[in-house]
DNA sequence: CGAGTTCTTGACTCGCCTCAATTTGAGTGG
DNA sequence: CCACTCAAATTGAGGCGAGTCAAGAACTCG
């Protein structure tokens, strides 16, 4: 169904948040908070709830808002002119959304499930950043994460065969599912609910849906993942996953032949 | 030819940088930096050139220094377990070498033209980053541009066919080289020396050094760019490269079917 | 249980890779 | 200045992996 375009769900923003009670009150930028500047971020916080499948912000908008997320997990997304859709990230509970220089979106923002947002008002946030530099610090080093991965991602893309990059988008949702998850996992397992669909998959890929449904299946066929339904997936040996997918395999040193750079 | 492994070169540093006569000054890192603490950063400050096609530091390394770009071009570079290797970005003038968070470097960077630098010891440099919120400031920017780039970079990888690849490429270098070059070029125009062989622009583009050559004699035969030599481009009009190339070509708002997102 | 979406599977096509042969260009020495 | 050498670049022929198109199966939700 197409609705209202440029218009972004606007649930109703719940008074302040409460900090003391919040579930990522221990990783999040807030983290970096005490007494007075904790205050004043609770103060300008306003909880948010978006369900599946709604956008939080569009490409192109401007940005009203910055935000923790609470809950849930937050597509990155780049629409082209021929309707094609592109998956630029995941976000997680404790990620942050927003971007500090530009007064615009750079990509759009979907819910991939139900998603608890903790929102700040860009003006007086950005007055916070700037008084205090612990926060600003804590948003640099998500921001250095954030660029690590997204340089490890570019090898995915550039680099491997169909096969491997499921298996990669599979071992990096694992990764963040054991991370994010609340029971604790035997070692080498994993399992969790995939938060994308096979097209969302594939337009994480840069794939077809169809190469990616096929890809899943030599998968499950060879023993690497089992699937409870097609959203369940279980890793019984996640090193094994991760063999297929080239993760850890990169020389960090020598390896090089003539004509590359010496030295 | 071989050198021995595990070696970086290194040129003997030479004495303390002289901001005052830098042509970095106004753009780099330092251009935050007034007075005491421009004293302290420049005190720690060294020289140092790289001939083309020698190794800065190497993946998995330690490292030793940051480093500001004075003049040449970088390459970012990982090398695979089976001697393939991935250019992961390019590094110009004013540049920032260096990781904030990890003792250890997660790629190689090696000079693609001659390089000059400006090294600063890690140690020291970390301490004047965590007492002056300014030059933290300068990286923080620095590395969210960064992010955008390697994001917008994911797009050409996951959704280009090898003609608009190299086009894309191209016009990152082209662009870049305007904004570095000295001599004002008429608007829409470029004309800049390709700092990267044709197996190296591969190895950027995730496809093979034939297909490149294909699609650059392509670009040429189409009128997009003509080549003085085999490194020398001219780009005629940008625009029509850049149409090409799918950039600035993304909706940035609506444009969105039924089963995408809503809201 | 039916309707709509999502997922799977198969047959065919095409773009890019592979392998191989030249051609071009830069650097060197006679 | 030209012949020689070697790396870099171009060009061609053929094969394979992933896209395309199409049909059908399996979920989800009223």
């Amino acid at each position: 169904m197409r609705t209202m375009a440029g218009q972004t769900n606007e649930r109703a923003f719940s008074p302040p948040a409460k900090c003391d009670i919040c579930t990522a009150r221990f990783r999040a930028l807030c983290s970096t908070l005490t007494g007075e500047q904790l205050e004043r971020l609770s103060g300008m916080g306003r909880r948010r709830t978006v369900p599946p499948n709604h956008y939080i912000f569009r490409d192109g908008d401007e940005a009203q808002y910055f935000a923790s997320i609470l809950s849930g997990v937050v597509k990155l997304v780049k629409t082209t002119a021929d309707g094609e859709q592109h998956i630029m990230g995941l976000m997680y509970s404790q990620d942050f959304l927003g971007h500090t220089l530009s007064k615009h979106h750079r990509f759009s923002a979907a819910a991939a499930t139900e998603v608890e947002l903790c929102t700040f008002p860009r003006a007086p946030f950005s007055r916070l950043l700037a008084d205090y530099p612990p926060i600003e610090r804590w948003l640099f080093d998500f921001t250095v994460r954030e660029l690590d991965h997204c340089r490890d991602w570019t090898l995915t893309l550039g680099r491997k065969c169909s096969y491997e990059r499921v298996a990669s988008l599979l071992m990096m949702i694992a990764r963040r599912a054991r991370y994010t998850g609340s029971t604790p996992l035997p070692p080498n397992y994993a399992q969790f609910e995939l938060p994308l669909t096979r097209s969302e998959l594939a337009d994480y890929l840069g794939m077809t849906l169809e190469t990616v449904s096929r890809m899943v299946g030599k998968l499950k066929r060879k023993g690497l993942i089992e699937l409870r339904s097609t959203r369940e997936v279980i890793v019984p040996d996640i090193e094994a996953l991760a063999a297929v997918a080239n993760i850890d395999y990169w020389v960090t040193e020598n390896g090089r032949q003539a004509g590359e750079p010496q030295g």
